[in-house]
DNA sequence: TTTGTTTACGGAAACGTTTCCAAAGGCAAA
DNA sequence: TTTGCCTTTGGAAACGTTTCCGTAAACAAA
């Protein structure tokens, strides 16, 4: 069934039809309506490859996620999805591994899907950036370190502060009356978020007038998938192990959550033997025993806002624009004055 | 850069470009080494649309997922798109709203997008199975309830049979000593997997002798996402408050942790006061305290026969089969023996 | 040398759309 | 009635591939 047959079966020529399916303005609205009711009649429905191929260019936004085992990045993915559709654009997921090249996987995907535009999703990709100025379509860079966002001017970004952001959760710990804090911080090699979420915690400790002890640092496993519940527990347990300190603070909730793990194996509790902090604040920290206490990143206000950006670099060829939003401290049950 | 343009600067006929691109044995060896040279000299991608067009199909599978925001299914596409990849497939994820239909949806798709096959992801759709027997194209159902999938013969499934395994893991808590046993179960109107996991636990229950207690049957609210944390919670909660049981048996791992939030903020402890028994065996359920005893789902398996069915359809066109696994009771720490 | 067979290659058609262009018809103004 | 404009329509080209078909070259057999 092509265009061709409902042509015929409407009795007129195939630029009618198409005009009739794509609400063109030309076309009399008694020719439109009959046309159309052919094409329910017989499900006709345009093949999109002919139509990208003629177009020169589909109607398909790709979105690039490194890590999309996160929950995190999941619940971007649905805002996002919503919001893509809202807009009418088709959009395609593509998960990228620990080890692969974002660059050559976006060109290659931008060439072969002929793709409008790009969202890039997700961390640990900072010195990585640079070969995506080379992308012949617009894209934009969500959730990754506002420090790196304003490196690199050719691309528009979103996301938060991540050193600042970070800083404020240690901040509240500090405030809390805690003197002893550790980290579960990110890959030693990460050079975007992880390592952003990492010198914000020092800052906030000799901000603070407190001593930066390298055995509080528990950097992550190189091959466990870095912001995971896995890692979390791992780093925690060491942690635990070699030093003495009453919180913790976790650069992600799932970290937190293997946090939550290592403690209790140690026989300790939360929060009267250690406190503990995450950040991102997904859904599930909610329900964590005792409810993790976390800086919230606004995603869904991410979410819209890369599309925002994406559509406008697509529309109006915009100028890029960095986006910077708060994240918000929740507090829950898991931190105590001390 | 087209593959004309290829062409012009190797200096053959753009018939051989596409020999030299697509393995074709008709071709010189030393003409394809000097073709594919100036092909990635150019960094020439073939254009995707053109190419499906001229195939008349694609090479697309399309995987659709009702309740992306469900853990265990994000651990499933993982798996999947491993296998997709491994086959030379491409795909496409496309998630489905709670209240869409996935057979309209599906038959979309296949249309625009000329698909290869389909794999459905999800449980939840029990009646609505039928319409897709229209779609022109192989599709597997994954995932969903095994009874059903026998009722469906032209359908190729993979999937446990659920209420076997839920009766398995209610066994489990009776032989542990438990006589009154909660379930935290799925909506009301559930067709699938939802009610035949609550079908698994009254059979239990009955065959052992023990008496079915409506009131320690708790319902999912329809207004939110069945097998969520927060119905979970929401469920659990009041039944803490409506029935005294020692036991409660959840429809999955992720309502399991709502209930483990429910039970802490009802002051009770997990296991000694109630015993907690999740399904699915989602990563997670390792991280609660105390850690999950659950019915594992065997994913990968699954995974990896989904498309192992849909390439036999694909290829073959062979018989649809209906693949069935076992789950396997993972004990871990929160239920106790009575 | 001639003939036949095989191998390698180029040209062109076709896939199903969108869009440009030309033309036909209707209607208002003159 | 004639002229001209506007609306509506159909035909055909073009998008970038794959593949069929024909042919040239190379080689083997006679």
């Amino acid at each position: 069934m092509t265009i061709k047959d409902i042509a015929k079966l409407a009795g007129v020529g195939v630029s009618t039809v198409s005009r009739a399916i794509n609400d063109d303005p030309g076309i009399a609205l008694a020719t439109k309506k009959k046309v159309l009711k052919i094409v329910k009649e017989y499900n006709y429905i345009p093949n999109n490859s002919a139509r990208n191929l003629k177009m020169t260019e589909s109607n398909t936004i790709a979105l690039l996620v490194r890590g999309i085992d996160n929950y995190f990045f999941l619940e971007m993915f649905g805002y996002i999805q919503r919001e893509l559709e809202s807009r009418g654009y088709d959009y395609l997921l593509h998960a990228v591994g620990e080890d692969e090249d974002i660059s050559s996987i976006a060109m290659e995907l931008s060439m072969e899907k002929r793709l409008k535009g790009l969202i890039i999703l997700g961390g640990r990709m900072g010195s990585k950036i640079s070969g995506l100025s080379d992308l012949p379509i617009p894209y934009v860079l969500c959730t990754v370190a506002a420090k790196i966002g304003q490196d690199h001017p050719d691309a528009a970004t979103v996301g938060i502060d991540d050193e600042k952001e970070s800083a404020e959760a240690v901040g509240y710990l500090i405030r809390s009356g805690h003197k002893r804090i550790a980290i579960v911080a990110g890959h030693e090699d990460d050079p975007a978020v992880g390592a952003q979420r990492l010198a914000g915690y020092k800052r906030a400790l000799t901000e603070n007038g407190l001593e930066i002890d390298e055995s509080l640092i528990g950097l992550s496993k190189n091959n466990i998938p870095e912001f995971s519940a896995e890692n979390g527990y791992q780093v925690a347990k060491e942690l635990i192990q070699r030093a003495d300190f009453t919180a913790i603070y976790c650069i992600s909730d799932l970290m937190a959550m293997g946090c939550y793990k290592a403690i209790a194996e140690a026989g300790k509790k939360i929060p009267d033997d250690i406190s503990v902090i995450g950040f991102d604040g997904i859904d599930l920290g909610r329900f964590l025993h005792p409810s993790l206490t976390t800086m919230v990143q606004p995603r869904e206000e991410m979410a819209v806002s890369a599309v925002e950006l994406l559509n406008e670099l697509i529309e109006e060829n915009g100028i890029k624009r960095h986006i910077t939003y708060e994240a918000k401290l929740l507090t829950r049950d898991s931190v105590r004055r001390v």
